[in-house]
DNA sequence: AAAACATATAAACATATGTTTATATGATGA
DNA sequence: TCATCATATAAACATATGTTTATATGTTTT
């Protein structure tokens, strides 16, 4: 099969589209993630999981928490197309959406010092909700 | 909806990809690119017509056939992703036997100056063979 | 006008994929 | 050691996707 097919069938979901420009930004946790993109926890785990067999992710354990990063030793090849993805997708509303909201979280996180599953979850609910708007 | 996802998951179709990197080299009609991949004549039409209704090819019809090739006046985000795949792709071996099917396809048919399903298809079915390898 | 041919479309089928719900693992702190 | 929390995995479910078989459209040739 197709090398390169496969690679674009990974990157071909909105969720994990989602998950890896974010981290093209910034190292985040599963907690953080789940928060920012309001989705539930098995399915950025799951999503994660998958960035990282391909190869894109590099993962940091930290206690209970488990970091994600983008992998700068990643194979070239997939290096350009991910290069070529953070270009075409500069313009999407979606994506420019889901950095404020972690520009947010961050804020949120400076402030509080919390780095959890429920603090974070509870926040971006308020903050889909206009409350915090 | 992530309007790239759209593009990558219709690019991260194998048969999709193989029509598209054969047209990268030159147009051809539906039954050059049949006879060339050996896949039957509705996979191809199919193929063609989602990568043509997402702004990648364009067509030519003469006569009984219709030809394909890439629209150079292609969104500039779909073409950066096509650039992008025709670097990630050029090692691929599958796709390096189907160019090679192309050049044995143009030498037959210069010699016949035939160019119609059956004749196509036959001639491959035989080089496949390695009747004529 | 009919037959032959190239291409397109539709229906039917099998398979793959993403998401949720439920449960397991593994670490921390009481 | 037990409870709690973060993450991972599995099972179940629904949906989407690709391919084949069958049929339709439209052009050329006789």
């Amino acid at each position: 099969m197709i090398k390169s097919a496969k690679t674009l069938k990974l990157l071909s979901d909105p969720t994990r589209l989602r998950i890896l420009m974010l981290l093209t930004k910034k190292e985040l946790c599963v907690c953080q993630i789940m928060g920012i993109l309001g989705i539930s926890q098995p399915l950025v785990s799951r999503n994660l999981n998958l960035l990282y067999g391909a190869g894109f992710l590099k993962e940091r354990k930290d206690g209970k928490l488990v970091f994600y990063s983008i992998e700068e030793k990643m194979d070239p090849v997939k290096r350009g197309l991910l290069d070529a993805l953070k270009e075409a997708l500069g313009s999407d509303r979606i994506l420019a959406v889901d950095l404020q909201s972690l520009d947010d979280c961050e804020k949120f996180q400076q402030k509080t010092g919390k780095c959890d599953m429920r603090t974070f979850s509870e926040f971006m609910k308020k903050r889909r909700k206009g409350v915090k708007r």
